[in-house]
RNA sequence: AGGGGUGUAGCCAAGCGGUAAGGCACAAGACUUUGACUCUUGCAUGCGUAGGUUCAAAUCCUGCCACCCCUGCCA
């Protein structure tokens, strides 16, 4: 296996191992947990593990490490196997460790149980617990530490068999109850837990823990380097010690750590997450609020985006927190080259073209920076809706759209000059009058005008209803890190942003009535915008994904 | 003297003894029928800190400081 650029300091690692000989090629795992759904921070993960993978020639197995009946479930399994596809990967091949590893596990407990490795510990939970010591002064010895491997074996078995309740013994490795590391005081491998598991039945009522099963589990699949974050750096001398003393065979796996990612205001621990779906603060899972990987999608995010912003993070063991600003960044790079440009009218303010009857076509580029994304029709005729804001009684300096008096040319049409403002019997505007200049259409324009402002706008024959879900982040700007926050006694409801989702009306083009869900869209001159799944026939439901980055800066009203 | 990690700009991050890449953010300007995109320019005499070695130190050595992780029969 040939040896590649490096790029950061687990491929540096890999290539050391590569030419020492130490490993043969480059072959990973993601090994969830199937205890609940991936967020972004997964995403980091996977992408670490498959490119790797990738750019070495090797290749990676997605593995349900599902060894603890208690906290998981199928659905989820499944649910992963969506997320991957989604973002672009594909497995070498799908493993449930508890279906393809249990046997062997349980067999290499055994071996070590005979050659004095571990030892059935009678003693209570609470005892073991009191006896392992504190950060700094070491443990005790179990008083069944010494017993004859013979009877361990014994009772281990009818562990297997059933013969013991929850709780009431468990395998221990024999390693040092006052090493330094408390992972390596004695730790439990093997635990009795009358549980239905949901791959494997009824078939076990004992599990191996973590630290015991991870490492075989790597290397009974192949894995030749295990990637993982940085809290099982600690563990990584008890890694070592289950294959030294039960694998015993060359080119075992390495586990490398790397850290994980933090983004600013967000939160993504699976507890607060399910607390605001059962509290319904949110619509579930899938909220776009959420950084989880359906979340994301429904948002309107795209794996290109999601993964070109990972990439650009980096891997190191430092701690990091990076700003949304910088996930924003990749998530507007992408959609800017594959989304379609439509105009959406999100706060219509009527206008009638005084001098102009009928209608006409007009051409809109789907993608103005990709020429074969074509264009789509839209309409200019006498009755027509432009932005609120793109109007103004008494503009802020610098202001280059609609003004009494003024001109502003109309997105693919004609320049128009604002005439006179009609009010409503409120006092509020009703509707302006412009007049359209004849030969100024786009594409078509002899007129030699120069106009500043372009805006865009919907012809009233030409427009249909939609509505649009408009998000704030979940989590309020001061909690930069609301996990810290919350130790420091805030609750989540307090962080949370009040109304962080509204729905508002906006009058879209008709091109748009042929959008299917997911489908991304530029609203011209505001932002990104999907079609969400709640969507109906007769009401069309678009997400805000991201706003257009905005050059001018809007003074504050004069008055 | 518990153990294990990490400190380079507001935020990420290259750098591996030869005189501080790049990106995000921010600022100024050009272009523009999206105030988007694109382009140009600016942005660390400084690498946690104090010493030492060297012709030369972010890189090597020593001390100190700060922050993160570890006492589940969770993963």
């Amino acid at each position: 296996m040939k040896l590649i650029e490096p790029t950061n300091f687990i491929e540096e690692e890999i290539n050391k191992d590569l030419a020492s000989g130490k490993a043969k090629e480059v072959i990973t795992r993601f090994p969830p947990e199937p205890s609940g759904y991936w967020h972004i921070g997964h995403c980091k993960a996977i992408t670490i593990d498959f490119e790797t993978a990738k750019k070495y020639g090797g290749y990676t197995y997605l593995r349900m490490d599902d060894t603890n009946p208690a906290k998981e479930d199928g659905d989820f399994a499944n649910s992963y196997l969506a997320d991957l596809a989604w973002l672009g990967y594909k497995p070498k091949k799908l493993i449930y460790a508890s279906e393809a590893y249990f046997d062997g596990m349980y067999e290499i407990a055994e071996q070590l149980i005979k050659n004095g490795d571990a030892y059935v510990d009678e003693q209570s939970a609470e005892e073991i617990s009191a006896t392992r010591g504190t950060l700094t002064t070491p443990g005790k010895e179990s008083p069944y530490r010494n017993r004859p491997w013979q009877e361990s074996l014994q009772i281990f078995r009818d562990m297997k068999a059933g013969k013991y309740a929850d709780g009431s013994v468990v395998l221990r490795a024999k390693i040092d109850m006052a090493h330094p590391n408390i992972n390596m005081r004695d730790p439990i491998i093997y635990r009795v837990l009358h549980a239905h598991h949901y791959r494997t039945g009824d078939k076990w009522c004992i599990y191996p823990m973590y630290d015991y099963a991870h490492p075989l589990e790597d290397a009974m699949e192949g894995v030749t380097f295990s990637l993982c974050d940085m809290s099982f750096e600690d563990h990584r001398p008890l890694y070592n010690w289950v294959l030294e003393k039960g694998w015993k065979k060359p080119y075992p796996p390495r586990q490398i750590e790397f850290a994980k990612l933090n983004l600013e205001n967000v939160l993504l621990g699976k507890r607060h997450l399910k607390q605001l779906v059962n509290d319904k603060k949110v619509m579930g899972w899938d909220d776009p609020r959420f950084l989880t990987i359906v979340g994301m999608k429904r948002r309107g995010y795209t794996a290109q985006g999601i993964k070109d912003f990972i990439k650009s993070a980096g891997v190191t063991k430092a701690d990091s927190v990076i700003p949304l600003s910088a996930l924003d960044y990749h998530i507007r790079n992408d959609l800017n080259q594959i989304a379609t440009r439509a105009m959406v009218v999100l706060d219509p303010l009527k206008v009638l073209i005084t001098n102009y009857e009928g209608e006409e076509e007009v051409l809109i580029d789907n993608n103005p920076n990709d020429e074969t994304a074509g264009q789509h029709k839209a309409l200019f005729s006498k009755e027509i809706y432009i932005e609120k804001e793109d109007f103004s009684l008494n503009p802020p300096p610098k202001y280059n759209r609609l003004v009494v008096g003024g001109i502003v040319r109309l997105k693919g049409a004609y320049i128009i000059k604002c005439n006179k403002v009609v009010y409503g019997k409120n006092g509020e505007i009703d509707h302006l009058e412009c007049e359209y200049v004849p030969n100024t259409k786009s594409g078509n324009d002899t007129s030699g005008i120069k106009c500043k402002g372009t805006i865009h706008f919907v012809s009233a024959n030409n427009c249909f209803e939609i509505t649009i879900r408009n998000f704030k982040n979940l989590i309020k700007d001061e909690y930069i890190d609301p996990i810290k926050a919350m130790s420091e006694g805030v609750t989540l409801d307090e962080m949370l942003t009040p109304n962080s989702m509204t729905e508002s009306k906006a009058l879209a083009e008709n091109f748009l009535k042929k959008a299917k869900i997911e489908d991304k869209f530029q609203f011209m001159r505001k932002g990104y915008y999907c079609v969400d799944k709640d969507s109906t026939k007769d009401n069309m439901i678009f997400n805000y994904t991201i706003s257009l980055k905005d050059g001018f800066k809007m003074p504050k009203p004069t008055k």
